[in-house]
DNA sequence: TTTCTCATGTAACGCGTTACATGATTAC
DNA sequence: GTAATCATGTAACGCGTTACATGAGAAA
């Protein structure tokens, strides 16, 4: 459940509503959630019912009331006391090895279709990646830490697509090559 | 609902009962699943009904009954149509990299033992990693590219968390340079 | 006139997990 | 005597998703 503390961390930067943080999911790439209002709305309840956030309804004319979370000094000490905990390695889902598991059924043009799917879907969501990391947030006050903190975790992500590249792209080549290889044996059979 | 297919797959190659299938996927390191039996008994079942494979009861002395299950044309078929369908991209849960985002309220040393505590679970995780690519699964008749394909996927999990330890290890370098530097700023200061 | 933004929330459902339940045999 | 292996299955629960519900004002 580290989207709660998510949500608290971005609190911890400055009060927002449900509304703001949702935005701020939905456009965060290297954030795995979708940002639905379930999580977020059900979060908000219970950092509150915990005492880790404020809560300050404001109320608006033809909106709306905005309902104002701020984290409290306990809320940043939970925050801390999260962040210290000893890291889990990263679980990865990579359906696409499940299907490459059982993709010797295909022949050598169905194969490097496969591929070339692969690399078409890493390449999108790389190129939004690099997008996103030459946009600046408007968050305020970042120490040089914080701000090589935040551009090494975007580096991650796109190290972690671009490695994905190149391993399918050396796997087409390699198989391309066995293909061949495989045909010219044929090939010298037919005439013995 | 992948792990349907994924099982589907190895029943391909030979039939299986359901406590085969929770073994192979509970020792399979690059299987993102933990091999509990709620999902394979219900995923045979589903493959069942839908004529994907076919059940056979074999009656045992001392022993409960094996249900054994063996994959149809029409399994085959439906494998192959989900090996081909458009892969998605990796998704990655990295809970470290969500605890880094607030960590900038730890001092130099609280830091450089969190980074220490993640190489450590990478490490642990890439040593395993390791000692299952060595050894050999006894499944039947692989062709040479099948044997190939399963070596590339094995590569693909090794050098992501290979990746990963070098980056974490690079950001653990320049962390501490920064602090070495920002101390000797601070020295100079005391003595203007 | 339709769509977008602001803003909160709920309902239904799917996937995945741990833990529970049974019960004989074999190994330490 | 205790634990592991063989072998099947169920219960309870958590996290996450999409879709639904409301309702005003502003922009296209």
């Amino acid at each position: 459940m580290s989207i709660n503390y998510v949500i608290l961390g971005y609190l911890s930067w400055r009060p927002m509503t449900g509304y703001d943080i949702k935005k701020i999911i939905a456009d965060a790439e290297t954030l795995p959630w979708s940002a639905n209002n379930n999580q977020i709305y059900r979060a908000l309840i219970k950092l509150h019912q915990d005492g880790w956030v404020t809560k300050t309804i404001e109320n608006q004319v033809g909106a709306p009331d905005r309902h104002v979370y701020a984290v409290t000094p306990a809320g940043l000490e939970a925050l801390k006391d999260w962040v210290v905990t000893t890291p889990d390695p990263p679980q990865s889902k990579k359906p696409f090895l499940d299907q490459l598991m059982w993709a010797d059924c295909l022949d050598a043009a169905e194969m490097d279709q496969l591929l070339e799917a692969y690399i078409e879907a890493v390449g999108e969501k790389l190129f939004f990646l690099r997008v996103q990391a030459d946009e600046k947030p408007n968050m305020p006050e970042r120490t040089p830490r914080e701000t090589y903190l935040w551009e090494m975790i975007h580096k991650n992500w796109i190290a972690h697509f671009e490695l994905e590249l190149k391993w399918v792209r050396q796997m087409r080549e390699e198989l391309m090559t066995m293909e061949k290889q495989q045909q010219r044996e044929l090939a010298r059979q037919a005439r013995a």
